[in-house]
Order: C-alpha cells, then structure tokens, then sequence
DNA sequence: TTTTGTAATGTTATAATATAACAATTAAAG
DNA sequence: CTTTAATTGTTATATTATAACATTACAAAA
C-alpha cells in the first residue's frame, strides 16, 4: 500500500472528519477514553498534511486557553502508543497516521519544499530491511524510515 | 556491503587508528583541516561502537580543559558535512562512519539491549526506497534508516 | 616576515524539545 | 455515594541545539 501526496482536489475537512472516527473506534477498541484534549491535539496533528512540532500544537491549544508542554506531551504520548500518530525523529514532529488499524512502524516521504508527506506501508522496504537485517542475524523490533526529498507537486514547480 | 556488529576479539585500537588514518585522507583530499578539536571529537565518538550524545562528547572534552557545547557541534557538524559520522536521529546520537570514502546515507541497526551498532550499505534497501519512492514520483535527496532490536549476541543473552 | 583575509575557536546567552514530580480533578466501577 | 484509577494541571527542570559576537590561529600574498 502507497498513499499518495494529497492533491489539489483533497476534501480535508471530511479527511479529517474520517480520521476522528478511526480514531474513536480505535480507542473504543482497546478501551482507552478518547478524552477532549486528546481529540484537540488529534485534530491539531490532522490539520496540516504536514509535520506538526509539539510547541506548534502546544501554541494552538493556547488559543482555547491555558496548556502547558506536559499536556501536548501526553496526548501525544498517547496517539503514538495508539499508533494514531507517527513521530518524525528527523524533523521532532509529528504526523497523523492514516491507516492507524493496528499500530506499526509507517516509513516516510518528506518533501523538503513544502513539507508535505505521504505515509507508504512499503513491504518491499520492510522486507529489504528483514531481509538485510537476518543477514546479520539482527532481530527487528522496530524500523525508522525517512525518506526526505521533493514531492511531485514541488519537483514540476522547482524545475 | 554489510558491517557487522564487532566480536569479542575486536582490536579497538586498530580500528580507531584506522578510523584516523582514514579521516585524514579525506580531510587532505577535500582541502580540510583536520584540527586538534576535530580530531578529538571524532576520536570520542570513535571509542566506544555506541552512538553517542553531543554533552557525553563535551563531558569528555571538559576532561582536557574547558569547552562548551558550540566547540563539540561545530565539531560533530564538521565530521557530518564530511561524512566521517553519521547522526542517529531517533537517539540524538553520532556514530564513528566505518567507509567514509565519499559522503553516503547510512542504514544502522542499534541493538535496544547493549546499544551497539552496525553500519549497513544495504543496496536492497536502498532500492527499496527508490523503487516505493519513484512509485510515488518522489525525487529522493536523503533518506534515514534506524532498525531498533537486538544484536546477534544480545539475542543469545537474552533467549 | 609582516600583513591580511579567512577559517576556526571561545564565550555568553538563549532557543527548542522533552520530562520529572506532585497536586488537583474527573470519570468509572463498585 | 464513595472509592479508585486515570487524566489533567502546574511548576520546575532536564536535554539537545543554535545565535551572536569576540578572539585566535593559520595560510597565502605582499
């Protein structure tokens, strides 16, 4: 599976409103409460199809009122154990997970220009680094893939 | 090529005075200078097969007089423009580049136990990437490969 | 060999990211 | 209700990284 870069045409409200209902479900799945702030942060992380910093999120929330760092920390913490989000480890950011079914390592496209990404579920990246990592007989926990580059949109408009 | 994780037999020594030996080379070829603090720094990170972090280096350093945190980033900053360290982004770390020969992404497995590393130029990986990239029409620039797990003899260790 | 320009380093301060520790509140289960 | 556990609030601080400007060292030209 490979899901795309978002084009001119992208519905994000409804985008975003297919999100939270994943989510909900999710957090009903596993019977974790899907609380306001959580669902705020949730929705801050969707709002761009970008890379979101945890001061970013924090700074939006302070526009309903009062938050301090632990609070955005936690939430996130959260959506990350739910696999409800991903962290960027290159970029200290975070990004909504678009296929949050069953938590999993995404690999990442990055655009450099506009910062956009595109979240891939690769088999043939996982299976490259099985496949390299048995040869040293490693045994894979857990895989970081960040692919940074220019997205299609932005390769047409820098050349 | 695949850089295994070093055995019990391994002459660090060796290794680091080859790791120096090469620095210089490409420090001459590329009309740089490899100087005192460089050349410490690069040492540091080069004593143990573990990433290590910015303020361990400069605890280090503090030991042979006073430094702060520019003096070891403007050091690691240098190592890394020239590729003769990598960063591990997912621990905030730097680690020593076992075939500096020209600047290169790197893919590392980090053992979560003993936290030794292994240097990977997996070329299935890479194509992996490329391939789910250009499936994507992204144009690859860069791209991160952190596998987390357990080390050959970790897995003994712990089985 | 002095001069001069550039690269490198020193130094102070601060930005950016993240967590510890404990108090207060809220929700859910008995 | 009441008790318990989960969540959030709050303050302080740890950790990672950079900005800005002063000083020093080096290498090439005069």
């Amino acid at each position: 599976m490979n899901l795309q870069f978002i084009g001119e045409d992208h519905d994000h409200l409804r985008c975003i409103a297919r999100a939270l209902v994943n989510a909900e479900r999710v957090c009903q799945q596993r019977g974790r409460r899907f609380t306001t702030i959580r669902r705020r942060v949730f929705e801050l992380v969707w709002q761009q199809h970008k890379p979101i910093g945890a001061y970013e999120v924090l700074e939006k929330l302070q526009q309903d009122g009062r938050a301090a760092p632990p609070t955005v920390y936690r939430a996130l913490d959260f959506l990350l154990e739910l696999g409800l989000v991903h962290r960027i480890a290159s970029l200290n950011a975070y990004v909504g997970c678009v296929h949050p079914e069953y938590p999993h390592d995404g690999q990442f496209l990055i655009c450099k220009s506009c910062k956009a990404f595109a979240e891939l579920d690769a088999p043939l990246i996982a299976a490259a680094i099985e496949q390299s990592a048995s040869d040293a007989d490693f045994e894979v926990h857990q895989h970081t893939v960040e692919i940074m580059g220019l997205c299609p949109r932005c390769r047409i408009k820098l050349a």
